[in-house]
RNA sequence: GGGCCGUUAGCUCAGCCGGUAGAGCAGUGGACUUUUAAUCCAUUGGUCGUUGGUUCGAAUCCAACACGGCCCA
């Protein structure tokens, strides 16, 4: 590793405690052998032992006794109970943790080396299954090493790491002493992991793929990207904002069923629900509509609840901040324009296209209207103003604008419109997609016209992607795509009420050194 | 960007009307051979977020700043 970090760093709340250990460190570097060993492998995990005898009836002491069940364990030291001639330590590796028992007659010197060691080192153990007095599974030792030592002490073990910035920055702290925190991040692998099986097993079929982060032209969605430079090209990239126009370049390919799950980069306030970077499921499926991908979207969510939480009681009724969700009824399917009208009874229907009537309403709702926006932008604030936010059960809103779905395919009966849906639950966007803008020659004008917003002011409107119209150009087959937003759906089904406790790293302002 | 709240020992927190810093856990020394936040005795540990201001005197009052949390845009 190069050594770049800041000269201010060495210090940083170094105190007693750490001296104390260091001495305890140097004592070892001074002893005979390595001080960090790399040479012991475990042969068991807690959690699966755990499992394994959970039946106190039928794994009883005795039963225990006689199995005769030995096992290597290494982990790191959470708990260490010293009681004279006999202590108690409780290991935690990935799985879970299990507690080991200690007898000074059985272990000799390495017992008065155990007394020594810390909450925090990582130690390992061999010895045989047994159950304690008050039942509790354990290892008694039978030999016990320590692998490496911890130089920094662990936080109250009852009350654990609260705060929470120290949780987000030192987050190897918080996976360490939270289980809560643990939990959720074993359920985010879970999710993508089912989302990968689901999307690839039969009937469906779908390829993962992976495509450029480093765009010359950002495009796919409206939104703020970061700016960076090629030094060796001399050239200004952008990190993407979606990947959806490369994902839509390989249907015209022929790879005509594909999803990416992986990180997109938006350069926009950062708060509860927003972290710069995110995670998205994009899928693109030719020869489907919108209707086939909103029927795969619930299905996947539904079976996703149904296989994750298989051991609850009532798997498909999420309970989010407090609000009961519930994932069995069908989604209601509702058109934009009729979202608006249930919320807002000042408006009526034949306002709903009328530019000049919309504008008002948006005056007296106190949205700021700019001068470009036509009766689709307007009428999507007011939605997402009065309506978005009550939309607790699931609930696919449809028929967007085209004003504002440049890249969705306009509907037949009605051109102004697009077959486009979002999914809200809860009150927050979780998906969205629509049939696909096959036509090359409407998109290059779909284009035009964001390029005559961006003129205009608006720094989230697309630019022109000549490439991809090419692309168009040589045909696309009819195509129904979805975006899901998975560090949402994680919250969602963690019930987690910031983005933050969903990310393993958060972003946060730099530290500041003190 | 705005409003409110927070920042005190490694961790979790007290600290009232301004009078010079406290507890529990962790650590250290001791007792203890089936504990479960083990227990008991003794004990170490502080730039009170930073910088200014008011004051005889500031963890405490005021201001700015930094970082974080919640709410709003």
């Amino acid at each position: 590793m190069s050594s770049n970090e800041q000269p201010a760093a060495q210090a940083v709340d170094e105190n007693y405690v750490i001296a104390e250990r260091r001495e305890k460190l140097r004592a070892l570097r001074d002893g005979d052998g390595p001080a960090f060993p790399n040479d012991f492998r475990p042969d068991a995990l807690a959690g699966e032992l755990q499992f394994e005898f959970a039946d106190g009836g039928r794994w009883d002491a005795a039963a225990l006794e006689a199995l005769g069940r030995r096992v290597r364990i290494a982990g790191r030291l959470l708990a260490k109970r010293v009681m004279g001639k006999a202590s108690f330590a409780k290991v935690l590796d990935r799985s879970g943790d299990i507690q080991v028992f200690l007898q000074a007659t059985a272990l000799g010197d390495a017992y008065d080396a155990f007394k020594g060691w810390d909450v925090g080192d990582i130690v390992a153990a061999e010895g045989v299954l047994m159950r304690t007095r008050t039942g509790e599974l354990s290892v008694r030792a039978e030999s016990l090493r320590l692998l490496t030592k911890s130089l920094r002490p662990l936080p109250d073990k009852w009350h654990g790491l609260t705060d929470t910035e120290t949780r987000y920055r030192q987050r190897y702290v918080d996976l360490i002493v939270t289980p809560e925190s643990r939990a959720v991040f074993q359920l985010r692998s879970r999710i993508i992991r089912y989302i990968r099986d689901y999307l690839e097993a039969a009937p469906r079929g779908f390829m993962e793929v992976e495509t450029p982060m480093m765009h010359p032209i950002p495009g796919g969605a409206t939104a703020r990207p970061f700016v960076t430079h090629h030094n060796a090209l001399d050239l200004q990239m952008y990190l993407r904002i979606a990947p959806e126009l490369y994902l839509k370049r390989l249907v015209v390919g022929g790879f005509d069923r594909v999803y990416e799950i992986n990180r997109s980069f938006r350069n926009e306030g950062v708060s509860t629900r927003h972290n710069p970077e995110f995670t998205m499921l994009e899928l693109y499926q030719a020869y489907a509509d919108c209707n086939d991908i909103m029927d795969l979207t619930e299905d996947m969510l539904r079976s996703m609840a149904a296989t994750l939480f298989a051991d609850r009681d009532q798997p498909l009724q999420l309970s989010w901040e407090g609000v009961a969700v519930d994932l069995d009824t069908p989604f209601r399917r509702l058109p934009l324009a009729q979202a608006v009208l249930e919320r807002n009874p000042e408006i009526g229907e034949h306002e709903l296209r009328d530019r000049e009537a919309l504008a008002r309403h948006c005056e007296r709702l106190g949205i700021h209207v700019k001068p470009g926006y036509g009766w689709g932008k307007l009428l999507l604030e007011i939605f997402e103003k009065t309506a978005e936010h009550l939309l607790v059960d699931p609930t696919f809103i449809t028929a967007y604008p085209a004003e504002v779905s440049p890249l969705a395919r306009r509907n037949d009966a009605d051109p102004e419109i697009t077959d486009r849906f979002e999914l809200f639950v809860a009150g927050r966007e979780l998906a969205n997609g629509f049939s696909e803008l096959n036509d090359a020659e409407d998109q290059a004008e779909r284009f035009r016209a964001q390029v005559s917003a961006k003129d205009e002011g608006d720094d989230e409107a697309m630019h022109f992607d000549a490439d991809y119209i090419r692309a168009l150009e040589y045909g696309m087959p009819p195509t129904g795509g979805l975006g899901v937003g998975i560090d949402r759906l994680v919250m969602l089904f963690a019930d987690r009420g910031s983005i933050r406790d969903v990310l393993l790293f958060p972003y946060l302002r730099p530290e500041t050194p003190n």
